[in-house]
DNA sequence: GTCTATATGCAGATAGAC
DNA sequence: GTCTATCTGCATATAGAC
Protein backbone atom coordinates (compact mmCIF):
# COMPACT_ATOMS: atom_id res chain seq x y z
CA UNK A 1 0.00 0.00 0.00
CA UNK A 2 1.94 2.98 -1.13
CA UNK A 3 -0.51 5.40 -0.30
CA UNK A 4 -1.70 6.24 3.36
CA UNK A 5 -4.51 8.18 3.62
CA UNK A 6 -4.53 11.02 6.16
CA UNK A 7 -7.39 12.19 8.76
CA UNK A 8 -8.60 15.27 7.51
CA UNK A 9 -7.65 18.57 9.69
CA UNK A 10 -8.56 22.55 9.42
CA UNK A 11 -6.40 24.07 7.43
CA UNK A 12 -5.12 26.29 10.12
CA UNK A 13 -3.76 23.38 11.66
CA UNK A 14 -1.82 22.35 8.48
CA UNK A 15 -0.56 25.54 8.08
CA UNK A 16 0.59 25.80 11.55
CA UNK A 17 2.45 22.56 10.65
CA UNK A 18 4.35 23.70 8.05
CA UNK A 19 5.51 26.85 9.39
CA UNK A 20 6.87 24.26 12.55
CA UNK A 21 8.12 22.30 9.71
CA UNK A 22 10.14 25.13 7.97
CA UNK A 23 11.42 26.57 11.42
CA UNK A 24 12.76 23.15 12.01
CA UNK A 25 14.86 23.10 8.23
CA UNK A 26 15.67 26.52 8.27
CA UNK A 27 17.79 26.36 11.83
CA UNK A 28 19.48 23.68 10.85
CA UNK A 29 20.02 24.70 6.95
CA UNK A 30 19.39 28.52 7.24
CA UNK A 31 16.59 29.74 5.04
CA UNK A 32 18.11 28.23 1.15
CA UNK A 33 17.51 24.95 2.87
CA UNK A 34 13.86 25.32 3.05
CA UNK A 35 12.38 23.93 0.14
CA UNK A 36 8.77 23.26 -0.64
CA UNK A 37 9.64 19.75 -0.08
CA UNK A 38 12.06 20.00 2.65
CA UNK A 39 9.47 21.57 4.56
CA UNK A 40 6.77 19.02 3.62
CA UNK A 41 8.78 16.10 4.59
CA UNK A 42 9.72 17.67 7.87
CA UNK A 43 5.98 17.64 8.51
CA UNK A 44 5.88 14.55 7.58
CA UNK A 45 3.28 15.72 4.79
CA UNK A 46 3.46 14.88 1.11
CA UNK A 47 5.18 17.44 -0.59
CA UNK A 48 1.82 18.59 -2.55
CA UNK A 49 0.39 19.63 0.72
CA UNK A 50 2.17 22.14 0.46
CA UNK A 51 -0.37 23.76 -1.95
CA UNK A 52 -3.16 24.01 -0.46
CA UNK A 53 -1.85 25.11 2.33
CA UNK A 54 -0.24 27.82 0.90
CA UNK A 55 -0.62 29.63 -2.55
CA UNK A 56 3.28 29.62 -3.09
CA UNK A 57 6.62 29.14 -1.12
CA UNK A 58 6.28 33.23 -1.27
CA UNK A 59 3.13 33.09 1.36
CA UNK A 60 4.41 30.80 3.17
CA UNK A 61 7.61 32.62 4.00
CA UNK A 62 5.72 36.01 5.16
CA UNK A 63 3.33 33.93 7.25
CA UNK A 64 6.52 32.79 8.34
CA UNK A 65 8.12 36.30 8.94
CA UNK A 66 5.12 37.15 10.64
CA UNK A 67 4.76 34.77 13.21
CA UNK A 68 8.64 33.94 14.30
CA UNK A 69 9.18 37.84 14.48
CA UNK A 70 5.76 38.25 16.93
CA UNK A 71 6.89 35.36 18.85
CA UNK A 72 10.47 36.50 19.61
CA UNK A 73 9.30 39.46 20.91
CA UNK A 74 8.52 38.18 24.32
CA UNK A 75 8.91 39.95 27.54
CA UNK A 76 11.98 40.59 27.06
CA UNK A 77 12.48 43.89 29.45
CA UNK A 78 10.11 42.41 31.75
CA UNK A 79 13.16 42.58 34.47
CA UNK A 80 13.18 46.13 34.47
CA UNK A 81 9.96 46.53 35.44
CA UNK A 82 10.29 44.41 38.99
CA UNK A 83 13.93 46.17 40.43
CA UNK A 84 14.18 49.44 42.09
CA UNK A 85 17.74 50.08 40.38
CA UNK A 86 17.78 51.26 36.61
CA UNK A 87 20.76 49.59 36.62
CA UNK A 88 20.31 46.30 37.92
CA UNK A 89 17.18 46.14 36.08
CA UNK A 90 18.70 46.99 32.59
CA UNK A 91 21.75 44.40 33.41
CA UNK A 92 19.36 41.75 34.36
CA UNK A 93 17.07 42.45 31.43
CA UNK A 94 20.13 42.23 29.29
CA UNK A 95 21.51 38.94 30.32
CA UNK A 96 18.64 37.55 30.33
CA UNK A 97 18.16 38.38 26.39
CA UNK A 98 21.57 36.59 26.07
CA UNK A 99 20.91 33.60 28.01
CA UNK A 100 18.13 32.91 25.63
CA UNK A 101 20.29 33.63 22.42
CA UNK A 102 22.61 30.82 23.93
CA UNK A 103 20.60 28.53 24.91
CA UNK A 104 19.20 28.20 21.40
CA UNK A 105 21.73 30.00 18.92
CA UNK A 106 20.25 28.64 15.57
CA UNK A 107 17.14 30.05 16.25
CA UNK A 108 18.09 33.36 16.81
CA UNK A 109 20.51 33.24 13.78
CA UNK A 110 17.99 32.30 11.47
CA UNK A 111 15.61 35.26 12.92
CA UNK A 112 18.54 37.72 12.05
CA UNK A 113 18.41 35.96 8.60
CA UNK A 114 14.63 36.60 8.39
CA UNK A 115 14.82 40.27 9.28
CA UNK A 116 17.79 40.80 6.79
CA UNK A 117 15.90 38.93 3.71
CA UNK A 118 12.51 41.14 4.99
CA UNK A 119 14.02 44.22 4.84
CA UNK A 120 15.52 44.19 1.57
CA UNK A 121 12.15 42.58 -0.19
CA UNK A 122 9.72 45.50 -0.47
CA UNK A 123 6.58 43.20 0.36
CA UNK A 124 8.35 42.25 3.35
CA UNK A 125 9.58 45.52 4.75
CA UNK A 126 6.66 46.87 6.42
CA UNK A 127 6.98 43.40 8.43
CA UNK A 128 10.40 44.26 9.94
CA UNK A 129 9.70 47.49 10.17
CA UNK A 130 6.36 47.59 12.10
CA UNK A 131 8.05 44.58 14.18
CA UNK A 132 10.91 46.76 15.65
CA UNK A 133 8.20 49.76 16.31
CA UNK A 134 5.99 47.31 18.30
CA UNK A 135 9.56 45.89 20.16
CA UNK A 136 10.78 49.80 20.93
CA UNK A 137 7.13 50.70 22.26
CA UNK A 138 7.00 47.50 24.31
CA UNK A 139 10.16 48.31 25.95
CA UNK A 140 9.03 52.06 26.28
CA UNK A 141 6.10 50.53 28.42
CA UNK A 142 7.88 48.46 30.68
CA UNK A 143 9.90 51.52 31.23
CA UNK A 144 7.18 54.08 32.52
CA UNK A 145 5.77 51.66 34.33
CA UNK A 146 9.04 51.11 35.92
CA UNK A 147 9.18 54.64 36.41
CA UNK A 148 5.84 54.95 37.77
CA UNK A 149 6.59 52.49 40.44
CA UNK A 150 9.68 53.75 41.67
CA UNK A 151 8.46 57.22 41.79
CA UNK A 152 11.61 59.24 40.45
CA UNK A 153 11.20 60.31 36.81
CA UNK A 154 13.62 59.80 34.26
CA UNK A 155 16.15 62.38 33.02
CA UNK A 156 15.66 61.35 29.14
CA UNK A 157 12.71 60.51 27.40
CA UNK A 158 11.73 56.95 27.98
CA UNK A 159 10.98 56.28 23.93
CA UNK A 160 14.57 57.40 23.66
CA UNK A 161 15.91 55.22 26.24
CA UNK A 162 13.71 51.61 25.31
CA UNK A 163 15.61 52.51 21.24
CA UNK A 164 18.85 52.81 22.91
CA UNK A 165 18.33 49.93 24.52
CA UNK A 166 16.43 47.49 21.87
CA UNK A 167 20.16 48.74 19.92
CA UNK A 168 22.17 48.12 22.93
CA UNK A 169 20.54 44.27 23.12
CA UNK A 170 21.10 43.72 19.51
CA UNK A 171 24.07 44.64 19.34
CA UNK A 172 25.34 42.89 21.86
CA UNK A 173 23.40 39.65 20.84
CA UNK A 174 24.69 39.93 17.50
CA UNK A 175 28.61 40.33 18.52
CA UNK A 176 27.86 36.89 20.60
CA UNK A 177 26.71 35.15 17.73
CA UNK A 178 29.80 36.47 15.82
CA UNK A 179 32.12 35.74 18.39
CA UNK A 180 30.37 33.56 20.72
CA UNK A 181 32.59 35.36 23.84
CA UNK A 182 30.68 34.96 26.98
CA UNK A 183 33.02 37.02 29.09
CA UNK A 184 33.18 39.64 26.29
CA UNK A 185 28.95 40.23 26.07
CA UNK A 186 29.30 40.13 30.16
CA UNK A 187 31.46 42.97 30.34
CA UNK A 188 30.08 45.09 27.48
CA UNK A 189 26.64 44.23 29.20
CA UNK A 190 28.08 45.59 32.88
CA UNK A 191 29.19 48.67 31.15
CA UNK A 192 26.22 49.60 29.04
CA UNK A 193 24.01 49.28 31.82
CA UNK A 194 25.85 51.10 34.63
CA UNK A 195 26.59 54.15 31.44
CA UNK A 196 22.47 54.08 30.34
CA UNK A 197 21.50 54.00 33.94
CA UNK A 198 23.80 56.75 35.05
CA UNK A 199 22.94 58.89 32.35
CA UNK A 200 18.89 58.02 33.10
CA UNK A 201 18.87 58.82 36.42
CA UNK A 202 20.77 61.53 36.42
CA UNK A 203 19.62 64.61 38.49
CA UNK A 204 22.73 66.95 36.50
CA UNK A 205 25.29 66.28 39.12
CA UNK A 206 27.50 68.50 37.84
CA UNK A 207 25.01 71.77 37.45
CA UNK B 1 29.33 34.84 -35.24
CA UNK B 2 27.65 33.46 -32.31
CA UNK B 3 31.21 33.39 -30.58
CA UNK B 4 32.96 36.18 -29.98
CA UNK B 5 36.47 35.14 -28.60
CA UNK B 6 37.72 36.67 -25.02
CA UNK B 7 41.19 38.66 -24.60
CA UNK B 8 42.94 35.95 -22.12
CA UNK B 9 43.47 37.44 -18.68
CA UNK B 10 44.53 36.36 -15.54
CA UNK B 11 42.67 34.04 -13.17
CA UNK B 12 43.41 36.40 -10.61
CA UNK B 13 41.39 39.40 -12.67
CA UNK B 14 38.75 37.14 -13.87
CA UNK B 15 38.28 35.90 -10.38
CA UNK B 16 37.72 40.08 -8.87
CA UNK B 17 35.61 40.89 -12.05
CA UNK B 18 33.38 37.56 -10.67
CA UNK B 19 33.27 38.65 -7.59
CA UNK B 20 31.82 42.29 -8.29
CA UNK B 21 29.32 40.38 -10.24
CA UNK B 22 28.68 38.75 -6.97
CA UNK B 23 27.81 41.28 -5.06
CA UNK B 24 25.99 43.35 -7.97
CA UNK B 25 23.58 40.36 -7.95
CA UNK B 26 23.70 40.09 -4.27
CA UNK B 27 22.67 43.95 -3.37
CA UNK B 28 19.54 43.75 -5.89
CA UNK B 29 18.23 40.07 -5.08
CA UNK B 30 20.37 38.98 -1.87
CA UNK B 31 22.44 36.18 -1.76
CA UNK B 32 19.64 33.70 -3.06
CA UNK B 33 19.61 35.47 -6.67
CA UNK B 34 23.25 35.02 -6.82
CA UNK B 35 23.18 31.99 -9.32
CA UNK B 36 26.92 30.76 -10.81
CA UNK B 37 24.78 32.15 -14.40
CA UNK B 38 23.53 35.31 -12.72
CA UNK B 39 26.87 35.98 -11.51
CA UNK B 40 28.94 35.15 -14.85
CA UNK B 41 25.79 37.03 -17.11
CA UNK B 42 26.75 40.42 -14.90
CA UNK B 43 30.49 40.26 -15.59
CA UNK B 44 30.04 39.86 -18.97
CA UNK B 45 31.17 36.47 -18.91
CA UNK B 46 29.52 32.95 -20.28
CA UNK B 47 28.46 30.77 -17.79
CA UNK B 48 31.38 28.02 -18.33
CA UNK B 49 33.79 30.86 -16.92
CA UNK B 50 32.42 30.10 -13.57
CA UNK B 51 34.32 27.06 -12.96
CA UNK B 52 37.60 27.94 -14.39
CA UNK B 53 37.78 30.44 -12.12
CA UNK B 54 36.48 29.15 -9.08
CA UNK B 55 36.23 25.01 -8.15
CA UNK B 56 32.67 25.31 -6.95
CA UNK B 57 30.17 28.20 -5.98
CA UNK B 58 30.95 27.13 -2.22
CA UNK B 59 34.95 28.40 -2.90
CA UNK B 60 33.44 31.54 -4.58
CA UNK B 61 31.18 32.38 -1.21
CA UNK B 62 33.83 31.85 0.86
CA UNK B 63 36.51 34.47 -1.11
CA UNK B 64 33.95 37.11 -1.55
CA UNK B 65 32.96 36.71 2.06
CA UNK B 66 36.66 37.12 3.06
CA UNK B 67 36.77 40.33 0.55
CA UNK B 68 33.85 42.43 1.63
CA UNK B 69 33.97 41.28 5.30
CA UNK B 70 37.85 42.95 5.34
CA UNK B 71 36.57 45.61 2.95
CA UNK B 72 33.46 46.32 5.47
CA UNK B 73 36.21 47.55 8.25
CA UNK B 74 37.17 50.55 6.88
CA UNK B 75 38.53 53.13 9.27
CA UNK B 76 35.11 53.55 11.20
CA UNK B 77 36.56 54.87 14.26
CA UNK B 78 38.91 57.09 13.00
CA UNK B 79 37.16 60.42 13.99
CA UNK B 80 37.70 59.44 17.80
CA UNK B 81 41.27 59.86 17.58
CA UNK B 82 41.08 63.58 16.07
CA UNK B 83 38.83 65.05 18.84
CA UNK B 84 39.82 65.98 22.22
CA UNK B 85 36.55 65.22 23.80
CA UNK B 86 35.79 61.93 23.64
CA UNK B 87 32.14 62.18 23.62
CA UNK B 88 32.14 64.53 20.14
CA UNK B 89 34.46 62.02 18.64
CA UNK B 90 32.77 58.71 19.62
CA UNK B 91 29.47 60.41 18.25
CA UNK B 92 30.92 61.76 15.11
CA UNK B 93 32.36 57.71 14.33
CA UNK B 94 28.89 56.53 15.04
CA UNK B 95 27.39 59.29 12.80
CA UNK B 96 29.80 58.70 9.71
CA UNK B 97 29.19 54.72 10.46
CA UNK B 98 25.26 55.55 10.52
CA UNK B 99 26.00 58.17 7.04
CA UNK B 100 27.51 54.81 5.29
CA UNK B 101 24.93 52.84 6.09
CA UNK B 102 22.31 55.43 4.63
CA UNK B 103 24.44 56.18 1.30
CA UNK B 104 24.23 52.37 0.67
CA UNK B 105 21.71 50.49 2.38
CA UNK B 106 21.42 47.64 -0.02
CA UNK B 107 25.28 47.00 0.32
CA UNK B 108 24.96 46.78 4.15
CA UNK B 109 21.74 44.75 4.31
CA UNK B 110 23.94 42.50 1.99
CA UNK B 111 27.05 42.27 4.46
CA UNK B 112 24.55 41.41 7.04
CA UNK B 113 23.31 38.91 5.73
CA UNK B 114 26.64 37.25 4.76
CA UNK B 115 27.70 37.28 8.35
CA UNK B 116 24.75 35.73 9.34
CA UNK B 117 24.84 33.11 6.79
CA UNK B 118 28.84 32.75 7.50
CA UNK B 119 28.16 32.39 11.29
CA UNK B 120 25.83 29.77 10.38
CA UNK B 121 27.79 27.34 8.56
CA UNK B 122 30.55 25.65 9.96
CA UNK B 123 33.25 26.41 7.26
CA UNK B 124 32.82 29.92 7.52
CA UNK B 125 32.16 30.38 10.69
CA UNK B 126 35.81 31.89 11.71
CA UNK B 127 35.40 34.21 8.82
CA UNK B 128 32.78 35.85 11.05
CA UNK B 129 34.06 35.54 14.01
CA UNK B 130 37.67 36.71 12.71
CA UNK B 131 35.98 39.56 11.45
CA UNK B 132 34.21 40.48 14.39
CA UNK B 133 37.74 40.23 16.59
CA UNK B 134 39.39 42.42 14.00
CA UNK B 135 37.44 45.38 14.12
CA UNK B 136 37.10 45.15 17.92
CA UNK B 137 40.76 45.49 18.18
CA UNK B 138 41.08 48.32 15.24
CA UNK B 139 38.63 50.28 17.56
CA UNK B 140 40.91 49.76 20.38
CA UNK B 141 44.02 50.62 18.81
CA UNK B 142 41.97 54.07 17.92
CA UNK B 143 41.18 54.46 21.63
CA UNK B 144 44.23 53.83 23.25
CA UNK B 145 46.11 56.31 20.08
CA UNK B 146 43.47 58.83 21.38
CA UNK B 147 44.42 58.40 25.06
CA UNK B 148 47.54 58.95 25.03
CA UNK B 149 47.29 62.22 22.48
CA UNK B 150 45.02 63.78 25.12
CA UNK B 151 46.96 62.27 28.15
CA UNK B 152 44.27 61.21 30.67
CA UNK B 153 43.40 58.03 30.87
CA UNK B 154 40.42 56.03 30.47
CA UNK B 155 38.47 54.68 33.34
CA UNK B 156 37.37 51.48 31.35
CA UNK B 157 39.29 49.13 29.65
CA UNK B 158 39.88 50.34 25.72
CA UNK B 159 39.40 47.37 24.60
CA UNK B 160 35.96 46.82 26.87
CA UNK B 161 35.08 50.21 25.03
CA UNK B 162 35.67 49.41 21.55
CA UNK B 163 33.69 46.03 22.36
CA UNK B 164 30.66 48.41 23.64
CA UNK B 165 31.35 50.43 20.85
CA UNK B 166 31.25 48.42 18.24
CA UNK B 167 28.20 46.57 19.49
CA UNK B 168 25.95 50.19 19.81
CA UNK B 169 27.27 51.00 16.20
CA UNK B 170 25.84 47.25 15.11
CA UNK B 171 23.01 47.99 16.88
CA UNK B 172 22.13 51.30 15.63
CA UNK B 173 22.48 50.58 11.91
CA UNK B 174 20.86 47.49 12.41
CA UNK B 175 17.66 49.12 14.19
CA UNK B 176 18.03 52.10 11.13
CA UNK B 177 18.09 49.09 8.25
CA UNK B 178 14.60 48.13 9.85
CA UNK B 179 13.31 51.31 10.83
CA UNK B 180 14.68 53.68 8.27
CA UNK B 181 14.02 56.56 11.13
CA UNK B 182 17.12 58.61 10.69
CA UNK B 183 15.28 61.46 13.87
CA UNK B 184 15.76 58.20 16.12
CA UNK B 185 18.99 56.77 14.96
CA UNK B 186 20.93 60.66 15.76
CA UNK B 187 18.67 60.40 19.14
CA UNK B 188 19.88 57.24 20.32
CA UNK B 189 23.63 58.25 19.24
CA UNK B 190 23.57 61.36 21.12
CA UNK B 191 22.41 59.45 24.23
CA UNK B 192 24.87 56.76 23.54
CA UNK B 193 27.79 58.90 23.21
CA UNK B 194 27.23 61.09 26.07
CA UNK B 195 26.30 57.93 28.48
CA UNK B 196 29.23 56.27 27.28
CA UNK B 197 31.63 59.43 27.48
CA UNK B 198 30.89 60.08 30.78
CA UNK B 199 31.51 56.48 32.08
CA UNK B 200 34.65 56.17 30.36
CA UNK B 201 35.90 59.60 31.63
CA UNK B 202 34.83 59.84 35.27
CA UNK B 203 37.25 60.72 37.92
CA UNK B 204 34.90 58.46 39.99
CA UNK B 205 32.83 61.47 40.82
CA UNK B 206 31.04 59.88 43.84
CA UNK B 207 33.75 58.46 45.57
C1' DG C 1 -8.74 17.64 1.92
C1' DT C 2 -5.49 14.30 0.63
C1' DC C 3 -2.51 12.06 -2.32
C1' DT C 4 0.46 10.56 -6.55
C1' DA C 5 2.28 11.67 -10.73
C1' DT C 6 4.04 14.89 -13.65
C1' DA C 7 4.97 19.31 -16.20
C1' DT C 8 8.30 22.82 -16.73
C1' DG C 9 12.16 25.24 -15.76
C1' DC C 10 16.55 26.34 -13.69
C1' DA C 11 20.29 24.98 -10.76
C1' DG C 12 25.52 23.50 -10.54
C1' DA C 13 28.88 21.21 -12.88
C1' DT C 14 31.41 19.00 -16.87
C1' DA C 15 33.07 17.70 -21.74
C1' DG C 16 35.49 18.83 -25.30
C1' DA C 17 36.31 21.95 -29.44
C1' DC C 18 39.11 25.97 -30.25
C1' DG D 1 42.04 30.33 -21.10
C1' DT D 2 37.75 30.64 -23.45
C1' DC D 3 33.60 29.10 -25.17
C1' DT D 4 29.22 26.24 -26.36
C1' DA D 5 26.59 22.40 -25.51
C1' DT D 6 24.92 19.29 -22.44
C1' DC D 7 24.39 16.08 -18.36
C1' DT D 8 21.95 15.42 -14.12
C1' DG D 9 19.22 16.60 -10.50
C1' DC D 10 16.07 19.25 -7.93
C1' DA D 11 13.09 23.31 -7.65
C1' DT D 12 8.02 25.09 -7.72
C1' DA D 13 3.74 24.30 -9.16
C1' DT D 14 -0.28 21.80 -11.18
C1' DA D 15 -3.53 17.97 -12.73
C1' DG D 16 -6.57 14.95 -11.55
C1' DA D 17 -7.84 10.50 -9.04
C1' DC D 18 -9.76 9.38 -4.56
Amino acid sequence: MASTTREHRPTAERRAQLLDAAVAVMRDGGIQAATTRAVADRAGLPQGAFHYCFRSKDEMFSALLERELDASLGNAWEAVAHTRDLETGIAAALRAILDRVRSDPEYHLLTAELVDVAARTPELAHIASREHTAYVDQTDRILRQWQESVGTPLSVDSQLLAQVLVAASSGITSAWLSARDDEAAHESIALLSSALAVKAAQQDLRA
